[in-house]
DNA sequence: CAGTGAGCGAGCTTCCGCTTGACTT
């Protein structure tokens, strides 16, 4: 990690710029923000055995991460350790043997740019907390915190409990009807449709008034339903349409930090926090690869590994006749690792590892052995029909999902935030009708269905949000979760996420003095312009 | 002269991102 950063406080800043009124900083903003750096007392041991070490070297490897901060760390320890040997930068995104003699035989110096764009991010995060904290610490309350990532994370909260907070539900009601087939079997469907006008569903509700956004929709009271359900009765149904589509499902992508991160909520129940204790565990004790990553690339031997089990556990079926390769759709994403999955080469099954493990390990572990084996599966194959049902002026339908070829489904089926989703997933299967097939008409019952208020953020959907926008790192997550809580911005309920009030006046005060500080896009424009930097287009 | 309370000044809080070993309960 890090062996050298700006010091914490005044204090700690040497004894020469003790008393300048920028020592708290640790920046000199009256000269073109030059950072002090120093060696944080928990790291001089690691100094001094890495001094220790370089007396008797011929040679320095520096073999820091190839990302940002690794090439900052690179560049630091050649700071501190002042080599007189040659010194060669060598990167790798794997840790297998190929990847380091490959990196061995190519070796390149430290990239400079890339140094100055990480003192860049630096500085600004500096600059941000050390001077926007005091201003909360004298208009709110002390020891109140703001961060580039921190004020936009419980902004994000606030604004989710604003929308609640206007939220008017709305109640609106519909038919399901009970019809028998020509072969007498049983088939439900919703009013969807009455004298050609729509009938609405949660979607057409404006959520801040409860009314409908527009007016060509039919919208049932429950009298309006019952005298509806009395007057179809007596109608004649036909089936009008079968629709028969069929679809393809894919696999997700291979773990990162984010996406285990959620998972692991959603599937074990995991805080963040914990899953990563976990898979630090499981990473120490060589089950997995390195946990901190936004890489979903899988190394050449895990692909080959992966589709060997494929084939062994599951048949050729199974098995996509090319390895598949997974493009990071996030922001930002630096790649320097792999992603997160069993490590060597055979995998180790997870039957034959669950004696050596605890039960929160053994469930993480095969957590992202199911992952990775099914990302190097086929796809799923199935059709979906929808089944449209008129008579008396009155349109009802019903869709059904068949899965004709499970394919990856068989090793992994991806957790949902929305249950109702997920259940909504699951097979549903119809009696086979014909268009033009007349109904027997069993019943109509009147439903109710109210509107909901758009939920609050949970862990794993706090870190989905944050890492669509860019912001936070692998190595932050969690402990963007744990600073929110520990400054009384936000409490758990459950697994929900719900700010105080101290949040409600920070985010207040940060929107109508600092906007520019807790806009979404601000790490994202950050992030350009870091870029910029390492490109040699942009001052740093 | 002792005890009390008001007033003042000094010192502290805080960021993000990379990590593992040291320390406490």
């Amino acid at each position: 990690g890090h062996i050298r950063d700006l010091p914490k406080g005044a204090k700690e800043v040497p004894a020469k710029y003790k008393g300048e009124d920028w020592a708290y900083l640790g920046v000199n903003v009256e000269d073109d923000f030059e950072p002090v750096y120093i060696v944080p007392k928990d790291k001089k041991s690691q100094v001094t055995k890495l001094k220790q070490a370089l007396k008797e070297a011929e040679d320095l490897l520096l073999a820091t991460d190839e990302d940002r901060e690794g090439e900052a760390i690179s560049w630091h320890l050649c700071e501190v350790l002042k080599p007189k040997v040659p010194v060669r930068r060598l990167v790798f995104h794997e840790i297998t043997r190929e990847a380091i003699e490959e990196a061995l035989e190519h070796p390149r110096g430290i990239d400079e740019a890339l140094v100055r764009a990480q003192e860049t991010r630096r500085i600004l995060d500096r600059l941000f907390g050390y001077e926007v904290s005091p201003l909360l610490w004298r208009k709110i309350r002390p020891k109140l915190s703001a961060g580039r990532v921190q004020s936009v994370a419980i902004r994000l909260i606030v604004d989710r409990e604003r929308e609640r907070m206007a939220f008017r539900s709305a109640t609106w009601w519909d038919l399901l009807g009970d019809f028998a087939t020509e072969r007498s079997e049983r088939l439900q469907a919703t009013l969807v449709r009455l004298e050609g006008k729509r009938l609405p569903t949660g979607k057409d509700f404006d959520p801040r008034t409860g009314k409908l956004r527009q007016d060509d929709l039919v919208l049932l009271d429950e009298p309006a339903a019952r005298a509806l359900a009395d007057r179809l009765r007596s109608a004649e149904f036909r089936v009008v349409k079968v629709e028969d589509r069929p679809f393809t499902m894919r696999p997700a992508a291979p773990f990162t930090t984010s996406t285990l991160q959620q998972e692991a909520n959603r599937k074990l129940g995991f805080t963040a926090r914990r899953t990563m204790q976990v898979a630090q565990n499981l990473y120490e004790n060589g089950y997995i690869t390195y946990m901190r990553t936004d890489s979903t690339n899988l190394a050449q031997v895990a692909v080959d590994a992966a589709r060997d089990l494929v084939r062994s556990q599951y048949g050729d079926d199974y098995l996509p006749e090319r390895p598949r390769q997974y493009q990071s759709k996030v922001k930002n994403a630096q790649e320097a690792h792999e992603a997160i999955r069993p490590a060597g080469h055979p995998f180790k099954l997870p039957e034959s590892v669950q004696g050596e493990l605890d039960r929160d390990a053994f469930r993480l572990f095969e957590l992202i052995w199911k992952r990775t084996i099914a990302s190097q599966m086929a796809d799923a194959r199935g059709h979906r029909v929808t089944i449209t049902i008129a008579g008396g002026g009155a349109e009802f339908q019903v869709s059904g999902k068949t899965i004709d070829f499970p394919g990856f489904l068989r090793a992994y089926v991806e957790g949902s935030d929305d249950p109702d989703a997920e259940l909504a997933d699951q097979e549903t299967l119809l009696p086979r009708v014909r268009e033009g097939e007349s109904l027997e008409v069993l019943g109509f019952e009147p439903k109710s269905h109210t509107t909901q208020p758009p939920p609050r953020y949970s862990e794993a959907s706090l870190t989905r949000t944050l890492e669509e926008l860019g912001i936070g790192r692998p190595s932050t997550y969690a402990a963007i979760i744990d600073t929110i809580q520990a400054r009384d911005y936000v409490f758990k309920k459950g697994n929900a996420l719900v700010p105080t009030w101290t949040a409600f006046a920070v985010v207040r005060l940060l929107e109508e003095h600092l906007p520019s500080l807790v806009d979404y896009q601000f790490t994202a424009q950050m992030e350009d312009y870091l870029d910029a930097i390492s490109r040699h287009e942009a001052e740093h």
